[in-house]
DNA sequence: ACAATTAAACGTCATATAAACATTAACTAC
DNA sequence: GTAGTTAATGTTTATATGACGTTTAATTGT
C-alpha cells in the first residue's frame, strides 16, 4: 500500500549533467503531456522537473534521494538543497491550472528544490515512463510551473559554488583529463580560460592524482588521465581560509 | 481578524549580530518558559529562535521579513534562506512535546530556516514580550526544538559565505574602521590575521571608501573611518571570476 | 615509410599578490 | 610635556598569475 503524502509539500530536483561532446551543461527534464478526453485535443505538452510530494515519516532529503533513484537508478549522488519556492501563486498559469485539475490537487504547494550533479554516462533514462530527456541549460524548452525559475536559480548557485568547492568533479567520469576539466569550467562559468595557465594551476593541486593511464582510441596524442581525491582535498582545506573578495 | 496559518510550515530565523566590545558573534534568542497550572512547577525554561508559521497568501520570504520586523523593528535586513529542516522527528524531545501540547500543535512541522545579519546597535529588543537576548554563537544556552542544529548550520553557511561575498559589512555600522572589519573576520572565521597584511589587502579594494572623518572620543590615535559601497562592488564583480579551489 | 594533422604538454617573462616581520605617528589623560 | 594606547606605515622574499609560443606524441592518408 502507498504511504500517505503530505499534500502541500513537495520536492523538485534539477539534475545537471555535462555532455563532453557538445560541451554543454544539461538538465534532465520530463515530458508533461495531457490531452482532453472528448476530442483528444492536446491541452498540455511541455516539460517539467522531476519531483514528488514528501511522504509522512520521510525526511525531505529522503524524498529527494528517492525521486532521483526512481529517475536515474542512482544513489549517492551529489545533492544540494538550495532553495524553497513557496509563492502562493507559483502554480497559477493556464496550463498549470489545467494540469492541477486533472491531477486533483489544488492546495498551495511549497516545493523544496534540490540540484543534483550526475555523471551523464551513468544515468539510465530508457526505463522511465516519463521519457526523460537532456536539455542544455542555456536552451531550455517550454517549462511548466515555475520550473524555469527553479532551474535558473539552481544554475546560479552551481556557478557560484563551483568557484570555491570541488563539486565540478561530480560531473566528470572518475578518470578524466585536464582538458575535460577545463571544458566543464568554461562551460559552467561561460568564460574562456587559457589552457596553459589552467593546466599549470591545476597541476599544483595535491588532490588531483595523476594516473598510470592514458586515453586510448583517440586519433591524436593521447592525454594523461587524472582522478580527484576527496580525501586529500578535505585534509588540505580543513584548516585553510582565504578571503577572496 | 487573524489570517489563517499553514499549520505544517514555519519559518525560523537566526539573527546574527556582532558585539564590537566583546568581539563576539552573537545570536538573538527568545525565552521559552512554561510552568504547570497546578503547582507552578517549571516545565520548560530554555531558549528558542524567533519564528512563526507561514500565513495563507504570504510568501515564505514575507513570513521571515514579518517575523524579523516584529522582533527588531527593522526592515531591509540582509536575509538568507539557507536550509529546510524537515525531519519527521525533529520536535520529539521531552520539553518540545510538553510545549507542543500546551500550544496545541502536533502536526509534523517543516521549518524553513533563514539567517539575518543585523547591526546590533540598531536593534531595539526592549519592547518585546519574549525578552530577546544576545548569546555568543560559541556559547549558546540550552535550546529548544532542533534550534541548536539550525544555528550551527547557519553559522557554517555564514562562515563560508563571508569568504567570497561582502556580507560582513552588514554586521558593522555604516562607518567603520579597518580594525573593526578585521575583528569581524577574525571572530567569524576563528583565525588570527596579520594586521599589516590585512590592512594592505583591504585598502586596495575600490569598494572601501575612505571618509573625511575619524573616530572621536577615543583616548588614543583616532582611526580613519570607511564605508562600504555596494554600487562599486557590484560594478567590479559583475564580470569577474576566480577559481579558488 | 613519410608527411600531414591534431591536440597534449611544456616553458618563459613580467607583474601581482601573499606571508613574515618592526617601527613610527597621532591622539588623550594626567 | 610625558606616558599610555592604538593607528598606520614599509620592506623583503616567496609564490601565483596572466599573457604569450614552441615542442611532442599519437593517428591518418598517401
Amino acid at each position: 500500500m502507498m504511504p500517505k503524502i503530505i499534500p502541500n509539500i513537495s520536492v523538485d530536483c534539477v539534475v545537471f549533467g555535462f555532455d563532453a561532446n557538445t560541451k554543454s551543461l544539461n538538465v534532465l527534464l520530463l515530458d508533461r503531456y495531457l490531452e482532453s478526453e472528448e476530442n483528444h485535443e492536446v491541452l498540455v505538452n511541455d516539460y517539467v522537473l522531476t519531483g514528488y510530494h514528501t511522504l509522512e515519516n520521510e525526511t525531505i532529503d529522503d524524498t529527494a534521494t528517492r525521486v532521483l533513484r526512481e529517475l536515474t537508478g542512482l544513489d549517492n549522488l551529489y545533492k544540494k538543497q538550495f532553495k524553497v519556492f513557496g509563492d502562493p501563486n507559483r502554480l497559477m498559469n493556464e496550463k498549470d491550472v489545467i494540469w492541477a485539475k486533472s491531477e486533483n490537487f489544488n492546495e498551495r504547494t511549497i516545493t523544496i528544490a534540490y540540484y543534483f550533479l550526475v555523471k551523464t554516462h551513468e544515468v539510465d533514462i530508457e526505463n522511465n515512463q516519463h521519457k526523460p530527456k537532456w536539455f542544455p541549460v542555456n536552451d531550455l524548452p517550454e517549462l511548466g510551473f515555475d520550473h524555469k525559475t527553479i532551474i535558473n536559480e539552481a544554475y546560479t548557485d552551481l556557478k557560484a559554488k563551483s568557484l570555491y568547492q570541488p563539486i565540478i568533479f561530480e560531473l566528470l567520469p572518475d578518470k578524466f583529463t585536464i582538458k575535460e576539466l577545463q571544458d566543464v569550467y568554461e562551460c559552467i562559468l561561460g568564460v574562456e580560460i587559457d589552457n596553459r595557465n589552467f593546466r599549470r594551476k591545476l597541476l599544483t593541486k595535491k588532490y588531483l592524482i595523476e594516473l598510470d593511464e592514458k586515453q586510448v582510441g583517440v586519433s591524436k596524442k593521447p592525454s594523461q588521465l587524472f582522478m580527484f581525491s576527496k580525501d586529500v582535498y578535505q585534509k588540505i582545506y580543513k584548516e585553510s581560509y582565504l578571503i577572496s573578495i
